[in-house]
DNA sequence: TATACTTGTTTGCAACTTCAACTATTCTAC
DNA sequence: GTAGAATAGTTGAAGTTGCAAACAAGTATA
């Protein structure tokens, strides 16, 4: 028997969630693309500033990912010159990561594009569906964690 | 100048989306651990049957990954006895991909584990919540292509 | 203070994915 | 029918990520 039950509303939307993602972030890597940036790396840099430090380990929680990961991510902005290692004054562990000048200035472009172009690829949606959709999204996050 | 605006509507629905994918997608691997399956794999054997081949390019495209990734992928399958390779009868260039006796079972068990972890997960929303979420993400992912 | 436990970061290793180049076959247009 | 373009699949090299173990430094407990 090769029959399967029709897939239930919950798996449906899971896999509509799946390939919206999936067509986001392709579409967040080509116009991240002009910036040298990956996704990743993106939400990194748009967790800094350039006065405030923040530790490695705090933007691997938020951004879901290992600290292994985020190091060998900020050995690469760093090589390229967006971010610097500073040490923590109060915890000789830890590292502070602060953006450079040219950090802020790529931050800021990339900011600039990528909210362009997720502007452009919601308005499918019109505002009181967004809004609606928002909330629902919403819900389902604080329910997930 | 640090200041930014505060986050669009639209920015804000992206970062949910991609944070409850990366939720959903964390719940998926612990669930298919079990079945020594990776999500990408398990989408793989989800769109396969005994009998009927399937092109490895239309798997790829449905999958939106490049060839290369399903050929090892489908590598990986067949050393496990899950699936296996016939020559299409039509196209002496393209292989045709079907499940092993053995690939059925462990597709079975884990279409089962996944979509009652998937209905226990998307449980958060109500029946009508989630009907109106699948609505606006069907529009949303139509708008998307 | 000595001991064990936790935390912040890094490193080695392995797994997965992609890109580009390649082979073999099929399709298209003259 | 034949030259050139397109398609199916594979392969090598490179990049990104995670896991586990290491190390250093902080915290808690006896």
């Amino acid at each position: 028997m090769e029959m399967l039950d029709s897939p239930s509303l919950a798996c449906e939307q899971h896999r509509l969630l799946h390939d919206i993602y999936i067509l986001l972030d392709d579409g967040d890597r080509q116009v991240l693309d002009a910036t040298g940036l990956t996704p990743l790396e993106f939400a990194v840099l748009q967790r800094l500033h350039r006065d405030q430090g923040r530790r490695l380990t705090d933007i691997g929680t938020e951004l879901f990912c290992v600290k292994s990961t985020i190091t060998r991510l900020v050995d690469r902005l760093e090589a390229g010159g967006l971010v610097r290692r500073t040490p923590d004054p109060d915890d000789r562990r830890a590292q502070r990561l602060r953006l450079t000048t040219r950090g802020v200035l790529v931050r800021d472009q990339a900011i600039r594009l990528h909210s362009e172009a997720v502007e452009r690829r919601m308005a499918v949606l019109n505002n009181e569906e967004q809004f609606l959709l928002r909330g629902l999204l919403e819900k389902l996050h604080s329910g997930l964690r």
